[in-house]
RNA sequence: GGGCUCAUGGUCCAGUUCGGUUAUGACGUCGCCCUUACACGGCGAAGGUCCGGGGUUCAAAUCCCCGUGGGCCCA
């Protein structure tokens, strides 16, 4: 009675020759048939080790989605690709080679992107591949490829012609002594060493003076409100007054808003275009006419009077000086300002209203409601990120970047007129380099262009990843047979871009939803519920641990260890932990391997026991698996295997099958009995381990 | 500052929808045991004001209200 199976433990290592049987025999390429179950993967962005453990979870997950899909018997298109666009890898390629965006030749610094992602993306597609994962990597795709940047552009085109996109002033991140937009990803927060000036302001039609603390004086010339909190008895009486604006001498009202605190400086606050992002929210939000108070040179603009052509750092010095000159200055304190800077240069930046491309959104918003409540989430509660972001949508959305790693904006300005053309979808243009493909001006008639040099926001590519996996204008076939896709699996944070802006962009172009089922997964969080982050240095990284644990150590981690859309919590310990229940599974199947497999057998009450256990185990496993909820299965199983099976069981029956003390027929029904549970156990778990589904 | 969400032994988690035995299981800890599937194991033990406060009820981890703390997104 020697078991067949001779190791006592599971080696991880024999995981890299299974994977590479799946990869030589192509298993799981997609060949489309009549019914067609189409997972519009998120194309993960390669952004360097460790990846996040988070989403190595994640995408673990997310194939055990696919192999649920194929255990039932459905035909599963499981795509992969490869995020590439937008400003990461640009600040990334800046670090790495020493060097500027801006001052660099443009040509010069997408080659370096583009090398850089080569690498990133190698040792990601390694990873992947290494937990697993059963996607066709063979026709892995780029979002930065020239196909996918041409559907990207042909979609802006077609949304052109239709009247969907226009131009508009808004405020930006502006580093004036850099010379650039930046965008908020790039701006950090330095406490730095300011004077807050206590100014009186006097009150129209009365003897009253109301005092503002400000840090930013020098923009009283843009002063447009002022607000105190509606709780501070202190100004419940002026609530509605007007009030002067010293030197200047306009006048503004003062109303209540939540977002001015008492206890800072004296209460009440000026709102300025603009001083911050507060202020910026508060122009919308109240719907005030902006200033331009500085401009692109970063000097102040002739609204300042006076103050023209000063820097702001000058300008705030001279105008305290007026102010105290003038008698408007209670008393200045030195404190330490939260104040918004440029990551590299460390620039305090400015707010400055620039001209962009908006797609119209707003327009679109219930429509969106009610393609949102045809969509199951799983879980059901997380649908409540969309239709609360839905509701909240004030503006249309921005879609140009002054960036250069991007998908190029395909407009060229007539060099006389500047009305801007479009060329015909199709072809991937870049404007900045390449000639315009009209010859003449549709407006004057000129001949000469100048390119756009901006490119998209990164969600404009990335929104229309089920339209690219289904071969949307270029295979009307395959996209019939594959569009609209049946589940997007992503993570609960990009809820709001991601899953909205694919539900917008396909409903445009289209007319249809993307998918008819959403998964939201929670957040991998570090063992004490803190975000994982590459400076804090709790980030975990997954490929060590993969490798000395093995795939499926991992992939059961995180079936059994996360309630699906849930926040989790990861820690080795944990995971290696793991490692000891699949070594039980291993063990049990080790010791059946000591016997020939029986088809049927004449039970025994004991075997009718432990059978009518698994089928309850099934019932479970399969509602489990009916809401992708992985959780589910992998606890019963453990429980069943561990504590019934094995425990119960297997000690139960061990004398009988090895026929000690007991009949042929006896020893046989106990040895079907074994093997159906464990063929049975195998195939539930099939979907969590790796088993060829 | 706003929205959403979560909180159960040292850690993770079940139970909360629909209130009702002694609050589930695993990890970790401690003790004993190398018994032919498994020491990545077996057996046993310790360990809990179910985040705090109030309310409803014969009865609250579970329902209601008010807080506190974590997380995510937005500002």
């Amino acid at each position: 009675m020697e078991p067949k199976i001779q190791e006592k433990a599971w080696n991880p290592e024999l995981e890299l020759e299974i994977i590479k049987q799946w990869e030589d025999s192509r298993l799981y390429q997609f060949n489309p048939q009549e019914k067609n179950f189409t997972i519009d993967t998120p194309p993960p962005y390669p952004s360097g080790r460790p990846w996040h453990i988070g989403a190595a979870s994640h995408y673990s997950q997310i194939d055990m989605i696919a192999r649920t899909a194929r255990m039932t018997g459905k035909n599963v298109y499981f795509p992969i690709g490869i995020d590439r666009n937008g400003l990461p890898v640009e600040l990334y390629t800046e670090k790495k080679n020493g060097i500027r965006m801006r001052e660099t030749e443009r040509g010069k610094f997408l080659e370096l992107c583009r090398e850089a992602l080569d690498d990133l993306e190698a040792e990601m597609i390694q990873i992947m591949k290494s937990l697993g994962i059963s996607c066709d990597f063979s026709n892995y795709y780029r979002t930065d490829s020239e196909e996918y940047r041409t559907l990207t552009q042909a979609t802006f085109i077609e949304l052109w012609k239709r009247g969907l996109v226009y131009r508009a002033n808004r405020p930006n991140n502006y580093d004036w002594v850099s010379g650039t937009t930046i965008a908020d990803a790039e701006i950090i927060y330095l406490d730095l060493p300011t004077k807050l000036v206590y100014m009186k302001f006097e009150i129209k039609e009365s003897q009253k003076t109301i005092i503002i603390a400000s840090t930013r004086p020098e923009l009283l010339c843009a002063c447009k409100t002022i607000i105190v909190n509606q709780e501070d008895e202190r100004y419940t009486d002026l609530i509605g007054k007007k009030a002067t604006v010293p030197i200047f001498n306009h006048e503004v009202e003062i109303k209540t808003h939540h977002s001015a605190q008492k206890e800072f400086g004296s209460g009440a606050v000026m709102v300025c275009s603009y001083g911050d992002q507060n202020d910026v929210a508060l122009f919308r939000e109240l719907n005030l006419d902006e200033v331009v108070a500085i401009g692109l040179d970063g000097r102040l603009t002739e609204v300042s009077g006076e103050y023209v052509g000063l820097k702001p750092k000058q300008a705030r010095q001279k105008i305290i000086e007026d102010l105290e000159k003038k008698g408007f200055v209670e008393k200045i304190e030195e404190i330490a300002h939260r104040t918004p800077v440029s990551e590299r240069s460390k620039n305090p930046i400015e707010i400055i209203p620039m001209e962009e491309y908006y797609l119209k959104q707003l327009d679109s918003i219930e429509k969106m409601k009610k393609l949102g409540a045809q969509i199951r989430f799983y879980p059901e509660m997380h649908k409540q990120i969309l239709m609360n972001w839905l509701e909240s949508i004030a503006i249309d959305w921005p879609i140009s970047r002054r960036r250069f790693y991007g998908t190029e904006i395909p407009i060229w300005y007539c060099k006389d007129c500047l009305e801007p053309h479009i060329p015909e979808p199709g072809k991937y243009y870049k404007p900045w380099k390449d000639k315009c493909p009209i010859n003449k001006c549709t407006k004057c008639g000129a001949s000469e262009f100048v390119g756009e040099e901006r490119t998209f926001d990164t969600w404009m590519d990335s929104s229309i990843s089920p339209l690219f996996v289904t071969k949307f204008g270029k295979d009307e076939e395959f996209f019939k047979k594959t569009y609209p896709t049946a589940i997007r699996p992503q993570a609960k944070d990009i809820v709001r871009t991601w899953l909205y802006y694919t539900l917008l962009r396909c409903e445009q172009l289209t007319g249809k939803k993307p998918w008819s089922e959403a998964w939201i997964m929670g957040y991998g969080l570090d063992e004490k519920g803190m975000k994982m982050s590459k400076s804090i240095g709790n980030a975990l990284d997954p490929l060590p641990i993969i490798q000395k644990f093995g795939a499926d150590t991992f992939r059961f981690w995180s079936a059994s260890e996360i309630n699906h859309g849930h926040d989790f919590r990861c820690s080795e310990q944990k995971i290696e932990s793991t490692r000891k229940f699949l070594s039980k599974l291993w063990n049990v199947s080790r010791f059946l391997s000591s016997f020939p497999i029986l088809e049927s057998g004449n039970t025994t009450p004991a075997d009718d026991w432990i059978l009518s256990e698994l089928d309850n185990l099934i019932a479970e496993c399969e509602r489990g698996y009916g809401e992708y909820n992985f959780f589910i299965p992998a606890v019963a199983l453990r429980e069943f295997t561990w504590n019934l099976f094995a425990a119960q069981y297997i000690e139960m029956v061990k004398a009988r099958a090895y026929g000690i003390g007991f009949s042929e027929d006896e020893k046989n029904a106990a040895i079907f009995t074994l093997h159906k549970n464990t063929i049975n156990n195998s195939k539930i778990i099939g979907t969590n381990y790796s088993i060829n589904y």
